[in-house]
Formats: structure tokens, sequence, C-alpha cells
DNA sequence: CTTGCTATTATACGATCGTATAACAAAGGG
DNA sequence: CCCTTTGTTATACGATCGTATAATAGCAAG
């Protein structure tokens, strides 16, 4: 009969900064399909495939992880932004249009990304390491999104000032939130591309850039 | 000296539909303030001055106490919005810009109506009843929408389908949306009613419909 | 092969969570 | 004035939370 031997679990040693992504990525999962409640730092380890304990070894606390992880996945998304633009040869114009598109299709839209965008949203209200996080990323995609406006307007010869520019990266910025939002929470009420139909032709009469074929924009 | 007699708090009894308002007021009060972490029956139950007890005599779970809250909260919104509209006596093309003055200035905007919302929206993914929540109230305002749109459109003789009425309410709902959030969440990044000519300017961009002076909207 | 470092596991602790249950008391009708 | 009803308090329980600490073991260096 086998003695009762504690077997203690095998593992693998990792750097640092594998061992940290590891995680943050495990904890993004967990919100994004479960929700923040359920993010616990017994379930997150568990879904990174390690001990609780090991979470606070790699980081002071449970909130450093939050925000953490937080700052990683915005971090992720713009520079699958900017790759994106890069690939496009085509026109300032044409720029602007994929630009649009792909914020309004999966995998940015859906309601997993819904889901961890909220819950970190949630929290910049009294976490100011959040709330640094969300400044810090939103600025980032603001100036990306007055770098395809100005360059589209200058090729339509309208070239505006940089206030103008600002303003209508706000405008342009809020209407894709928007979209984005209900598109991902409610994606039945938008059949087909009807999401991306809508972003282009308000994205076309907030700015003045022709994204879309005025008969077809019509009905 | 006097014996340790343990002395039952009083109390007053109330109905229970004011009651049970009371502890959905408390709960909004605690998630706009604290977060939707800090929400517990404890705290709850200490902000609508009873114990904690009640709560579950009120409602079968905290789950439902928060999902009545979230449906309660929508209602006085939605409500406060109709009776604003049925204040004004002007037109509905300034029926219309009326209704984005008041969605992107306080109250509407601030941290704490975004707190709330984003605990809210948080929870659609893996909870139905919220989830219905949420749709119910967003047909609700976007029928507010629909109308004021065909209203305004109908008066500067450019009455429009009803499909076309449905997209050009999806679009002005998200832009509202977007902007409010970014109001709320950065109210410093919009000085003055800097985020009220931005949403009016993209408003009209959208639907046509004349809400600004044009030179005063160049710059 | 041995040694040292530290990433990782194992275990435990106190706090707080949502919930269950029973005693108490406020309010209205006889 | 008593009695019934039920809104309300008081108390307790088990589960789970984030965190602290010590033991273990992977792995590179010597």
């Amino acid at each position: 009969m086998a003695e009762d031997q504690k077997k203690r679990r095998g593992f693998r040693r990792a750097p640092a900064d594998r061992r940290r992504v590891e995680l943050m990525e495990a904890t993004l999962r967990i919100i994004a399909s479960r929700g923040i409640e359920a993010a616990s730092v017994r379930a997150i380890s568990a879904e990174a495939g390690v001990t609780p304990g090991l979470i606070r070894h790699h980081f002071e606390s449970k909130e450093e992880l939050i925000g953490a992880a937080y700052a990683h996945h915005m971090e992720v998304l713009l520079r699958a932004c900017v790759d994106v633009l890069e690939e496009v040869r085509d026109g300032p114009v044409e720029r602007l249009a994929s630009f649009v598109r792909r914020t309004l299709t999966p995998p940015v839209t859906g309601s997993q990304e819904v889901q961890l965008w909220a819950a970190f949203i949630e929290k910049i209200g009294h976490d100011p390491k959040m709330r640094q996080v969300h400044m810090d990323s939103y600025r980032e995609f603001r100036q990306v999104l007055e770098t395809l406006i100005s360059a589209a307007l200058f090729e339509l010869g309208e070239a505006a000032s940089p206030i103008r520019i600002g303003q209508l990266a706000i405008a342009v910025n809020a209407v894709l939130d928007g979209l984005w939002l209900e598109g991902s929470i409610l994606p039945e009420q938008f059949p087909n591309d009807e999401l991306v139909r809508i972003g282009l032709q308000s994205v076309s009469g907030i700015t003045g850039v022709p994204l879309v074929q005025k008969d077809v924009a019509k009905q």
C-alpha cells in the first residue's frame, strides 16, 4: 500500500518578465470571460497554471496586477492599431477608412472586449494609477487619429488648424467609441457591416472627408 | 452603575415599496462614490440607515438589488430626459439642440455617473437580467432620439425614411455616448462648453440638421 | 557534483463576504 | 387593550477573499 507521501507539485522557473506577462494575460482572460468579480488571485493563478502565492511574488498586490494588466492590454491594442496602419499602402483617405473599419469589426469589437474595458473604466474614478493608464492610452489613440485626419484633410486640400484637428479627433474618437460600444454589447442590432457603414458615414459627416459613396449612403 | 443592558436599536417601519427604493438609491450612492467593490450588503445597509438583514427581506439576493438599482437609475434618467423635452417650447431643431446640451453637461455628465454606468455595463456580459435592463433602456433612449431627429428633419423639409432615421439615431446616440463618456472621465480636457460645441457640431454633421452657426463652427 | 540564489509551492491567518435563522417590535384592526 | 402581522434587528455560520510566512526545488555558476 502506498504511503501517503505529500507530492509537491512540479514547476518550471521562468524569467520574471515572462511570468509577469503570463499573469497579466491570465488576468485579462478571466476578467473578459467571467467578469471582474471572478478575478480573484486564486482564479487568476489557476488560469495561469501557477499557485496563488506566486502573484504576490511578482506583484506587490492584486491591485498592482490589475493595473499592469490594464496597461498591457492597452499597449497591445494600440500596437495592433499602428501595425495595421503601416500595412495599408493606400492614400490617407483610405487609411482613415481602414482605421474605422478595423475599429468596428471583430476582434476589436466583441462582448469580452467591452467587459474588459468596462471593468477598467469603473476603477479609474477611485484609483489614481488606473486613471493615469487611461489618460495615457487615450492620449495616444487621439494622436493617431489626429495624424490620420490631418493627412486626409491635407490630401483633399482642406488643411485645418491644429486646434480644429484636435476637435475633430475628439469627435471622431467619441463616435467610434460609442459605436464600438453599442456594436459590441448588442451585436444583433447591427446586421452585416451596418456598424461600419454608420461609422464611415458619421466620420464623413464630422470631418468632411468623403469615406462613402453618397448615393449608397442615403439608403 | 448601569447594568450592561443590550439596547436594541429603534427603527421605523416603512411600506415595502418605499424601503425598496431607499435601498436601491443607497446602492447607487455607494457604487457612484466608492465603486462596485465597496457595494457590500453591509455598506449599502449602513448607507440606507438600516441593518444588513433587511436587504434580504426586501430582495432575494444582493444580485437582485443591484439589478433593481440599475433599472431604477435608468428609469430616473430617462424620465428626467423626457421631462426636459416637454419643458422646451421651441421648435424641433432647438429641441434636438437642447437634448444634446443636456446630455453633455452636468449633472448628466460626471465621474460618478460614469462609475455607475461602467459598473453596470461590466455585468451585462454574464448576467442576463442586467443585459435585459440595458437593452430596454437603450431602446427607449433610441426611440426618444428618433422622434427628435425625425421632427427636426421634417421641419427642414428633409423628411427621411424610418430606416434612415433609425441609422441616424444610432449614430447620434453613439457620438453622444462617446462624448459623454470622455467628458465625464476627463473633464479637464474640455474647457468651458467645448464638449457641447463638439457635440452639436458632430450631430449636425451626422444628421444634416444645422445646430450651430457655421462661421463659429469652423473656428 | 556541489553550492547558492530565488522562483515557486504549501499552508495558514484574519478579515470580510453573502446568506440563514430566530427573536424582537412597530403598527393597525378587532 | 390585546393580538396578529411582518418589517426589522441581532447573531451566527461557512465560504472565500487578499495576504503573510516558511519550506521546497529548479537552475545556473563554480
